[in-house]
DNA sequence: GCCCTTGTTACGCC
DNA sequence: AGGCGTAACAAGGG
């Protein structure tokens, strides 16, 4: 599913558009800003692609953003290059039905989102204030402030897009596990060890799972969060439990409360 | 045909 | 007031 690791994919794929100027624009009738969308891109040119997060977003003229968050099954096509085939729980297909947002360009070119589930979201000028600072940026100190004050458990937390941005659940979990940090842990117990763990983690962690394709190429797999084999670490049995809400996946060995 | 999956938001509670 | 926990949401796949 997208996270911010597939997000910073599909940014990289957006960068070929820059530079061109979009001429149509088909968008999902069901999307809130679908009229406004219409009327503001085109003619206006792609200057930059940026990544929030979760978010990509393209700066067109210097006066419009285009915010493109992907939901749990959206995937960005361009020129008929997918960066990624297939995202985990998502349909491998490729329905032009589940287009929902098309930007052709007077180049004859085209950006593409695709999405069965219909959680893709495109916003004009999207708030990204509000968001956290970005999960690849993440130390010890920045951790602390983020969650001082709060003591509710540390994933639930992580998965706040307030909070930190850009983490999503597979992520969480595999950062939490290379760190030692039991998920259920609640943020007044940490030490400052503890954040600092979880921050090296990140640094070290996401950045690899990055070049080798995104969040699912973790130690914790998609299979091995299925089949539950013993922990790669130290042969426990690893755990599946629920917390803020999401499938969670750790070793209650050497992951610590 | 039920149930699972995710990210975000809307609520109710404390 | 605001943190916290939970449910709802869409819809394809098993």
């Amino acid at each position: 599913m997208p996270e911010g690791l597939e997000a910073e994919i599909y940014r990289r794929a957006a960068e070929r558009v820059v530079g061109r100027a979009v001429a149509a624009v088909e968008v999902d009738d069901r999307q809130a800003m679908a009229g406004e969308l219409r009327h503001a891109l085109p003619g206006r040119t792609v200057m930059s692609a940026r990544r929030c997060g979760k978010l990509v977003v393209l700066d067109l003229d210097d006066t419009v953003a285009l915010g493109l968050h992907f939901g749990m099954t959206g995937r960005l096509i361009v020129d008929g290059f997918a960066p990624i085939d297939e995202l985990v729980y998502a349909s491998g297909r490729d329905d032009p039905a589940w287009n929902r947002l098309v930007l052709t360009f007077t180049d004859g070119t085209l950006l593409r989102v695709n999405d069965p589930r219909r959680w893709a979201a495109f916003t004009l000028d999207p708030d990204v204030e509000r968001l956290g600072p970005d999960f690849l940026d993440l130390s010890a100190d920045l951790l602390g402030e983020r969650l001082r004050g709060r003591r509710a458990a540390v994933k639930t937390l992580l998965l706040d897009q307030t909070i930190v941005a850009g983490f999503g659940n597979l992520c969480i979990d595999e950062v939490l596990f290379q760190a030692g940090v039991a998920p259920g842990a609640s943020v007044a117990e940490l030490t400052h060890g503890q954040l600092g763990e979880i921050a090296a983690a990140a640094r070290r962690h996401l950045p690899a799972m990055l070049e080798r394709g995104g969040s699912h190429t973790g130690v914790l797999t998609p299979v091995l969060r299925a089949l539950l084999p013993p922990c790669p670490r130290d042969g426990a049995p690893l755990q599946r439990s629920t917390v803020g809400g999401r499938t969670t996946v750790w070793c209650p060995v050497h992951q610590i409360v």
